[in-house]
DNA sequence: ACCTGCATGTAAGTCGTTACATGATTGA
DNA sequence: TCAATCATGTAACGACTTACATGCAGGT
């Protein structure tokens, strides 16, 4: 599945909840799906087009002038399903704080330290606003169909971020002492 | 820190260890920094290219002919520590598992449960990996100034690998029972 | 009158992978 | 001698972001 096919998956499924301009769809994306995904509006008017040019989306005139609302049509569930169905594509790791605390030898055990307790903080941060989110969402969405998805992507945010904060801590106490 | 800067810290971090040709230094790459770093030819030959122009590596004759042997130079060195130094750029979050289970309502229930089996199973045989790889490596590089750093990045990939495995068993508790 | 937010789109440019072309060396 | 592996490099392509250009609508 090309990247591009995953772009697909993020609009045509937005779609499914609720029709949407474009400018909506992209905002859609970023507060709704942006803990584990992102789009750009580069890549959202084309996918739009393409999709439109496909059939599986439609446009309906907006309420304001020039604006157009996209409606998803029945061959674009069809295409959704099928894509949602394709294997999920795994992308190149590339995580920096790991390329730095590998390379921690040079960069200097206190300095290590620091990247380390930034993390925790980071990741008990998150793990924070992700309870905070569940607790909201628990409440506005919790008799959706959806809210059992929804709640399986919040769950991942809250264990990924406990995990990386115990692994901080554990990083910490191994690399304590005199520099 | 742009995404180049940090090939130019993979490349430059590799050859502290030791002198390399490019292609030692792309199955050095895959190999050592593999869980959680990637680059391809198409990036280290241009890096490599680049950081010689700017006398951060010079090439050593190699033992075959028309190979060459990359050395960092201390000026490289610098440039290292001051790449390393730079705050981690985080990448937009892209997880294709999460992008279709945030849409199992279009997905259905039974291919979701079927997701997060894989993904399970994928989790656990990827911690059983690391132990594995712990294990080893503490016998060989035990003893090293780098053991330390190395550790930690094994340990960030089982405590995620496990925080996978526990989120998966809780997403298909809540997700059992009839279609 | 003017600012902010809604809205659409394109173009330039970066980043990164893959495929290709080429050839040396080694071991079976 | 033949295949696999080591080795170098480039070109084409695709993916993605950012910046820009444009303009409407609503509120102060």
């Amino acid at each position: 599945m090309s990247r591009s096919s995953q772009t697909q998956v993020a609009v045509l499924g937005a779609l499914t909840v609720e029709p949407m301009t474009a400018y909506a769809l992209r905002e859609a994306i970023r507060d709704v799906l942006g803990h584990f995904w992102s789009e750009s509006f580069g890549q959202i008017y084309p996918t739009l087009q393409a999709l439109e040019d496909e059939g599986h989306v439609r446009r309906q005139e907006g309420a304001r002038a020039r604006s157009s609302v996209f409606v998803i049509t029945p061959s674009g569930t069809a295409r959704l399903i099928e894509l949602l169905n394709e294997p999920v594509q795994e992308n190149p790791p590339r995580n920096g704080l790991l390329l730095r605390l590998f390379f921690g030898r040079v960069l200097g055990r206190e300095r290590c330290r620091e990247l380390l307790r930034g993390a925790k903080n980071a990741a008990e941060a998150q793990r924070a606003e992700y309870e905070q989110l569940l607790a909201h969402l628990a409440v506005a969405e919790g008799d959706t169909p959806d809210w059992p998805y929804i709640r399986m992507t919040i769950l991942a945010g809250i264990h990924h971020a406990r995990a990386a904060a115990a692994w901080a801590d554990e990083c910490l106490d191994t690399l304590q002492g005199e520099p």
